[in-house]
DNA sequence: TAGTTCTGGAACTAGTTGGTTCTATAAAGC
DNA sequence: GCTTTATAGAACCAACTAGTTCCAGAACTA
């Protein structure tokens, strides 16, 4: 089995600006790191170590083809995010008021 | 306005189990820092600090009522999450293989 | 007024993060 | 075999984080 992947590192990967960008940039197709650094200010070993938070966090996957390592996007994190917050979404989904007497509810509870 | 929030302070926050647990507190409604510590084995001080850090992110506001400042979630980062997602989400929404063929759509490019 | 309750500020600590540079290794090209 | 290219490991640094403890202030309670 995958090494259960943490919400935890799910979310602190994609609290870095430059990792979100190297992600959308896999939207268009795997990449080397090489190609990956290349839109950035940052040396190379940076991305690099970028990609190795986005590996850990099970947001990427690599395959050595020649010297060559391509990352990969993998879907399932961003998908559980989406589960985590569907939690939510109903609150927002519904009609303001609705969504307000949820919050609400519990304040004038007389305990 | 309300002092634009970024998607990193948003993500950020929510990479930490603690600052999930007392959002999901929140779902039942407002509550003081004392009500969101008590299921912790932290410090007041501590979670007070997790309130603060969700504060700045934008994903609660507070109101003080006498000498308890209650904290109410706010849904508006949450969102912008899911606007985030919307850009990956028909990734996993599609037929697998279309998606294969997205992911594989450049690496066969003759360049 | 005095005491209690709720919270935030300040100062500190240990651990983590995001970046650097320099070095090593592995594969391709000549 | 030597050189070049692509990447990761190691060591380092400055900044930030999550936690603590101690203190101060604001507002209820008696």
């Amino acid at each position: 089995m995958a090494t259960q992947i943490s919400l935890d590192d799910t979310f602190a990967a994609l609290a870095d600006p430059t990792r979100r960008a190297i992600l959308a940039r896999l939207l268009d197709g795997e990449a080397s790191v090489a190609e990956l650094a290349q839109p950035f200010a940052l040396t190379v070993r940076a991305i690099s170590k970028h990609v190795g938070v986005l590996e850990q966090a099970g947001l990427v996957t690599r395959s050595r083809s020649a010297q060559k390592h391509l990352s990969r996007i993998e879907l399932k994190p961003l998908r559980d995010i989406d589960r985590w917050l569907d939690g939510y979404r109903k609150l927002w989904e519904g009609r303001f008021d609705r969504m307000e007497d949820l919050l609400r509810r519990d304040a004038d509870k007389p305990e």
